[in-house]
DNA sequence: GCGGTATGCCTAA
DNA sequence: TAGGCCTACCGCG
């Protein structure tokens, strides 16, 4: 499930497990190339911006960094080490002596050097989830897109982490359409909708996964299906907070959902 | 077994 | 705007 929340949670899992270790650096599926970090590197931190990590290594004295992106199907799955021989689509296997951590489908798993990290991170807006986020950036950016704030809210270079899961629910919960031009924001909307990414995404690392609703946190299986409803109206048939039917359609081939009673178009 | 679907994003036109 | 890429899972026959 990877939006902002995700990537930020693995930094920190994949840090704590590997923390100073020496790793094993492999790509079963071959289309990764460890190069020196396959006979074993230190791992110095994870670094997580926005949807991407990068993991730092030292090697033969020298510092190495991997940039992954998850996209829409990455994967990370771990297993106690030593693990069993991975699935032939594993694109990267970090072992270390306790951990091992599969990676499968994603994006983006290359080396990269400190030039092509900068631009990566050139490219991207604040992320709620850093304690160097620059809110400024963002408000600047919304008070001068004509774009519609479904489709800025979705744009890594305004705020950097939002998947289409914290798209919807934010907008709901702000009463917000999809389609009002992102300039016509109030700018005390634009304050809440920051402090609300801020909150929602920290949820989203304490419990691995996207709760929007007041929902208590089910201690059984049982009660957990019958509180599925997480969210607002991602997901949902129904609007979670009036009743009406959810709404959706395809803005910029992706599709948003959201509750027309709740969200009028004129009402903002 | 097949087809559809998904929380993403890049490129060509 | 459409198509391509990447993987796993689910419902259907």
């Amino acid at each position: 499930m990877p939006e902002g929340h995700t990537i930020h949670r693995a930094a920190r899992d994949h840090e704590a497990a590997f923390a100073g270790q020496v790793v094993r650096v492999s790509s079963p599926q071959g289309r990764f190339d460890p190069g020196v970090l396959a006979d074993g590197a230190r791992l110095r931190g994870v670094e997580a911006y926005g949807k991407h990590l990068f993991y730092a290594f030292v090697a033969q004295r020298r510092r190495h960094e991997v940039h992954v992106h998850l996209g829409l199907f990455g994967k990370f799955r771990r297993r106690a080490s030593p693990a069993p021989p991975p699935r032939d689509t594993v694109r990267m296997r970090l072992e270390g002596t306790r951990v091992t951590i599969d990676l499968a489908g994603p994006t983006a798993c290359q080396r990269v050097t400190p030039k092509e990290k900068a631009a990566i991170l050139a490219r991207l807006g604040p992320d709620p989830l850093r304690a160097d986020a620059d809110p400024e950036r963002f408000f600047a950016r919304l008070a001068r897109s004509k774009a519609p704030i479904g489709v800025a809210l979705m744009d890594q270079s305004v705020v950097a982490g939002i998947g289409n899961v914290y798209r919807a629910e934010l907008l709901h919960m702000l009463r917000l359409n999809p389609a009002l031009p992102a300039c016509d924001v109030p700018a005390e909307t634009r304050r809440a909708l920051w402090s609300l990414m801020v909150g929602l995404l920290r949820r989203g690392v304490e419990e691995k996964r996207i709760v929007t609703t007041r929902g208590l946190s089910p201690a059984s299986p049982r009660l957990a299906t019958a509180c599925a409803t997480s969210t607002h109206v991602y997901g949902q048939r129904a609007c979670a907070s009036c009743g009406a039917s959810v709404v959706r359609y395809a803005l910029r081939a992706r599709t948003v959902h959201y509750c027309r009673t709740c969200q009028p178009l004129t009402g903002a």
